[in-house]
DNA sequence: AAATCATTTGCAAAAATGTATCATTAGCTC
DNA sequence: GAGCTAATGATACATTTTTGCAAATGATTT
């Protein structure tokens, strides 16, 4: 658990520490849905970090393996914490809303699934995405 | 067979018939890969047909199902022709180039799992992307 | 066929998202 | 703390996609 703060991780992960990117970090490790680069931004410019600086964070956290990249339809880019406790799984996005949530596994083992696609030859990352209607936008 | 061509399939989907959706349909129809607005823009823009028009295009196409959008990591949205002799499939996105294949199954019952995941309550699609560096790149 | 009328299109401008540039500042080493 | 490298904020830029609008097209009625 402790290894999972932000200023841990940084440091296990050989990653120059600033200001900005613990703060950027800590919103990231926060937040129990993936998060847009507006929304962080949102939630950090009131210390004074740029949006350029956001991106520039994900990019990092990304190849650092800190943090994983979720592609909505919409062209948005969101993104989520990745570390033992949260390993790669399937995100559900409305079509409607836009709104972006973590699926838990169903009927199959989803882990394992992810686990063998990955270890094919040459892939890197694996993306499963739905589409459909969220909760609050089907009422 | 003679069903998929886009004469047929514009009037079976009950979608007015215009000079211009029946080249850009046909042109997706045609395409082995799925293509991007500017791909399919560069094999129309001979007859007159402007880019804004392949996007309306493709925004009717994918409402009929006739065509299903393929969301990469860069942005950019790439389209393919969504028949019964094209079902759910998933890509693999070069993280180097760009380009783009359609997967055949491989191992497990691929057309099963994208069923299961579909009938799901509330979901309307699947995407399932594994990015990588293709062979070209990787040589 | 000609007239009518909604739909579609081309064109151009604007959004939206993400990237590059560059002067300034912050973080690290000595 | 001096000095060097890397990171940051601000701005401009690039790319992909969407929108507004006048003109053209397609369907429908006469």
């Amino acid at each position: 658990m402790e290894k999972c703060k932000a200023d841990n991780l940084l440091k296990i992960t050989n990653t120059v520490k600033t200001e900005a990117r613990e703060t950027i970090l800590h919103a990231v490790l926060d937040s129990a849905k993936p998060m847009s680069a507006n929304e962080l931004h949102l939630m950090v410019k009131d210390r004074g970090i740029d949006l350029a600086t956001v991106y520039r964070a994900m990019k990092l956290f990304t190849e650092k393996g800190l943090v994983r990249p979720v592609h909505a339809d919409s062209g948005l880019t969101f993104y989520e914490k990745s570390c033992e406790h949260n390993p790669p799984h399937a995100h559900f996005i409305c079509e409607n809303c836009g709104g972006i949530e973590c699926l838990k596994p169903y009927g199959f083992d989803e882990s394992a699934f992810f686990i063998k696609l990955g270890q094919q030859k040459d892939v890197t990352s694996v993306e499963l995405i739905l589409k459909g209607r969220c909760s609050s936008c089907a009422s």
